[in-house]
DNA sequence: CGCGTTCATTGAACTAGGACAAGAACCTCA
DNA sequence: TGAGGTTCTTGTCCTAGTTCAATGAACGCG
């Protein structure tokens, strides 16, 4: 149980909260390791949320569909980053977006059952995810603020300061979709940029 | 302190735990009353803000400023919503968001200071707080969606659906700004609803 | 190796929404 | 009563971003 494989989400609770010992263990016992390989769906919409994954190794993407079946990007989830829909995850209600897998990927999950255990067996808990909250609420927050205050082009400077990897990692339509543009649109920033 | 101005607060935060009469007592001892007039700035970009504010009468509105000087409207907050920059207050960073009551309102605040005390006092409350949390981020991202996926029409619609009663409270141009479009461009749109 | 699929680019025509300017209809407060 | 701010409307022109279509490039995959 004390493999290397939880050294780094051990670490990053820890930041929150300080654990004992046995409990750290009794979090670690609750999580189930879990092998997805490129394309996974883990999440349809219609479903209901039931884990919260943290990604220990690769690259995850939520996205929902609008009207006219097109995909906009909520999130991309590389490692050490969480991935879920906590809305539908706690209120049991169907979710609207999909999660899948960019990469074959390495998740560590705590399922829906398991959670409410582990918020009576470890009385700091509570607190590590009301501010895992915070940090999601604080996120999309900005990310509302640049979508309706900022031009595509700056928006997506941003991101590839904030992500210099992105571009790497994902394909760029899907970058696109995470700007709230057409990938046409977004090719023709990139040849604009260059061309400066 | 079993006044009838603390009815409504204890009913809301009764639906998320149950909380026994004592611990309710301390929560209300802990709250301040707040009567503020119309146009009063309860927090200005650039200040940490130190409390969490429960309409009880009134309306309030959260907004902030982009790069050319134009608001941008978060949220509106009429009775039995909270207004707060709660990232700021949690973190202790300062705040991009200002704070502004639209109507003389009625408000009981939670300081900073005394919400660690109370989440040591009352158990049940980090979780009564992370519910907050949870439906705060759920609304956002409703927001996020509906901003990326539908034309400002279809926002507009929804919003007059959600909340009929918000075009005699709250003027115009703030809708406006709340739909991420210019108080002109709105204007248009409702000339071309009434012509069909 | 070759073939289909997914991905990126480019261009032309179009549209949602913005910027600016001017006027009308208001509160509000002395 | 009036004066000055605030709010809403309307029009004209302009631009950021879309749609559609066509062409390649790159990537699995048998």
């Amino acid at each position: 149980m004390n493999e290397e494989r939880y050294a780094r989400i051990i670490g990053n609770i820890s930041r929150c909260t300080a654990m004992p010992y046995e409990q750290q263990q009794k979090f670690l016992a609750a999580l189930e390791v879990k092998q997805v390989p490129k394309k996974t769906q883990l999440l349809r919409a219609g479903e209901v949320c039931d884990f919260e994954a943290y990604v220990n190794k690769g690259c995850m993407r939520s996205y929902f569909l609008d009207e006219h079946g097109h995909e906009v990007t909520l999130q991309f989830a590389t490692e050490d980053w969480w991935v879920s829909d906590v809305v539908s995850m706690a209120e049991g209600k169907p979710s609207r977006i999909f999660i899948e897998a960019l990469e074959d990927s390495e998740l560590l999950c705590i399922h829906r059952g398991k959670k409410e255990d582990l918020y009576r067996d470890i009385p700091g808990l509570e607190r590590v995810f009301r501010m895992m909250l915070l940090r999601n609420l604080g996120a999309l927050q900005d990310r509302l603020f640049a979508t309706m205050a900022w031009p595509a082009e700056e928006r997506y400077a941003a991101v590839l300061k904030r992500f210099p990897e992105l571009p790497n990692r994902v394909p760029q339509h899907m970058i696109a979709s995470y700007l709230g543009i057409t990938p046409e649109f977004l090719s023709k920033l990139r040849a604009r940029r260059v061309a400066k």
